[in-house]
Order: C-alpha cells, then structure tokens, then sequence
DNA sequence: AACGTAAGTAAGTGCATACTCACCTGCAAG
DNA sequence: CTTGCAGGTGAGTATGCACTTACTTACGTT
C-alpha cells in the first residue's frame, strides 16, 4: 500500500547532464540574463526565462543568486565595468601610442554598437535605478569614476568631456531604437557611424 | 429564504461618489500612468496601482483604456509631445525675437527637470521600445521630426544638432540617475545645471 | 415619475512570477 | 566499494498580474 519507489520506467535516458563548477554556471548564468535584461528590462525580465536560458532548473538559479535582486546587480555591474574597462584601455593605449585618447575612446565606445548588449543593459541599468535604490547608489558612483577617469585619461576640461559623454548617450540611445539604419541618425552622422567628433 | 435585499446596514454613507466625464477622467489616469511609469518602467508599471491613484475601479480603467499597451502608448505619446512642443515653441519664439533658437531649446530642454516626469518617460518608453516593437516604431519616427524640427527652426547642420540632441539625452540621464546634485554633474557643467552650451 | 444611458464597481479568472523544500546524482578521495 | 559533498532538480506556494463578467448608480431628458 505505502507508494512504490518504482519510478516508472524513465523511458529515455536522463540524456547524461554534464556536471559544471558553479563559477561557470554563474557565468553563463550572467550572459544570459545580460541578454534578456537588454530586451525586457530588470523588471520584466524573468528569472524562469534566465534559468531555462541557461540551462538549468529554476531552483538551481536561486542557488547561485539569493535573490533576483542581487542578479540584476551583478549583471548591470559587469556591463557597466566593462564598458568602463574597455575605454580605459583603449584611452592608455591611444596615449601611449601618442595619439588623442578621446579620439580612442570614442572609437571603443561605438565598437560597442556592434554587440548592443552592454550598451543596453547600461541604459536598463539606469532606467531601474529609479525604483531600486541600491542600484541608484551604484550607478552613480560608478559614473563619477568613469567621468574621472576621462577626464585624467583624456586631460580634456568639463566641456570636452561633457560632450564626449552626451555623444555616448546618444549612441546608447540609438541603438536602444534599433535606429542605426534610421535616415535622422545618417543625417546626423552625415557619413558611416562609427565616429564620434573629435571635440 | 431568497437573500435578503438589505444591505447590512452601511455604516456611513457611500461618500457621495462625484461622476466625472470619461474624458476627463482619462486625463486623471494619464497623469497618475505617467507618474508610475517614470518611477516603475512600462512593464513593471501596474495597472492596479494605476486605477487606484487615479481613484476608480481596476475595471473601470479597463473601460477607459482597452489594454495596458494602449494606455502606455498614450502615455509615451503625450510625455513626447509635450517635449516636442515645447521646443518648437521656444525655439520659433527665440527665432521671432532674432535670438538664438538653439540655445532657447536647449533652456527649455533642461526646464524640463524641474517636472522630470515627461524626461523620465521618455526615456522609459525608448528602454522598453526593445519589447514592444509598435513603441519603438512610433518613437524612430518621433525623433526623426524631432531632428527634423530642430534642424529647420535653428537653420543649425547635422553636427550643431547631434551635438544638441546628445546633450539633452545626457541631461535626460542625469535626471534619470537622480544625479543633478553629484559632484561630477557639477564638476561637468562648471556652475549651475540649466545652461546648454551654445553650440 | 420613469427611462436611457454613461459612469462606475465587486468579485472574480487564469496565468506568470519570485522564491522554497525535499529530494536526487555524478564524481573524487579514503 | 562507500561515503561526502558540490551540483542539480520536480513539484510545489503565495502573491501579483492583466483582463472580464455581471451588476449597480447617478443624472439629464421627456
């Protein structure tokens, strides 16, 4: 009478998962939800998608990341830092080489068109932060260092720095319309986007 | 034995319930919308807080506006019109006083962060643009009158004019980010925020 | 007074969501 | 072989969501 132990004859295989350090899974776990974020938004977003994005139960997830709260975190953390990363580099490389860092700068910034994920995740990131505070608190103290950091980089006063940010902007908010191939945007640009003005 | 008709005796009376013309009401729920989805974002906005702040019956919203995405349409739409507007306005005032129309815009454009709602929602409506594709095709064409406009009131070429629109998107970040008091807006605009730099 | 209609609602429906609990399993070391 | 344990899950729960149905009520007109 007490239930069988039985299983019922699992017709298939289990299809042999294979066992992966929970780093990597959290990596994964991260580019996924990247991807889903910069589509739907840190609200909308939904954590069953990330999971069965990645491969894994829902359950699972809520063992890598406590909450989805500390997910979203994390994941507007990576793009922010590396974007931030990758300007940083290519500004001391430039200066290195002798040549306008700002210019460099610039150019790593509207590579980044060609995968829009950070881009949109960063204008998420901003968007959420009105009604997630931690998040708020984050954004604008990293925004500080990265405007520091172009500033020290670059050597350039509030004014060049000022429009090579709102030039940033613009591309974030271009590429969040999916308007790359809008005639406004070539009018604008008056040639092949990627360049930004040497101001 | 039929239910009895007796109401049990309403303790105070049904507060007088004042009946307001739809239109008018529709007015009410279109501010309190715009108001929840610059904090919230268009998917995380809901609706039943939307009725509720806007003192009627989840249902009766349901009469007003046929679907959420209709009402949030809507709500794109004026928070964009309004902007619009406003800039056509001051920029052919500007222009009839044989003052710059660039600059007037761009005084008007950063009057906006006194109310941030409509700066709010509109960058709302370009994050959520991603999922909701009707959005984003309303909005690629917004802005191309939008530029369009800017460029023919102020006679001003692409670069002036990307170099305007990119500031009002930074100034739209900055409001975003509730930054307008952290030391590196300040340290970027060198003295008090409302100045948009000639060019 | 009585009627028509626009304004308004209580109480759902069914589905998605964030998060949990009890349990299972592949694998390496003893 | 056995055991320990990190990796992993099926099947929930409670809450919130967009949206509906059937109904009531205020008010201008005749």
């Amino acid at each position: 009478m007490s239930t069988p132990t039985n299983h019922d004859a699992p017709p298939q295989a289990p299809a042999k998962r294979r066992r992966v350090p929970a780093e990597e899974r959290r990596e994964d776990v991260l580019r996924v939800a990247a991807a889903i974020v910069a589509r739907d938004g840190m609200h909308a977003a939904s954590t069953a998608e990330i999971a069965k994005g990645s491969g894994i139960s829902h359950a699972y997830l809520f063992r890598l990341f406590p909450t989805k709260e500390e997910l979203m975190l994390e994941v507007s953390h990576r793009a922010g830092d590396a974007m931030h990363q990758g300007m940083i580099a290519a500004g001391e490389q430039a200066k290195a080489r002798g040549e306008d860092p700002l210019v460099a700068m610039g150019i790593e910034w509207t590579n980044q068109l060609a995968d829009h994920t950070n881009l949109l995740v960063s204008l998420q990131s901003i968007t959420a932060s009105r009604s997630l505070p931690v998040l708020g608190d984050r954004l604008r103290e990293a925004w500080g260092e990265v405007i520091a950091d172009i500033a020290r980089i670059s050597g350039a006063g509030p004014d060049a720095v000022r429009a090579f940010v709102a030039q940033g902007m613009l591309l974030q908010v271009i590429a969040a319309l999916g308007a790359e191939d809008a005639e406004w945007v070539s009018w604008l640009h008056d040639g092949p986007l990627p360049c930004m003005p040497p101001t």
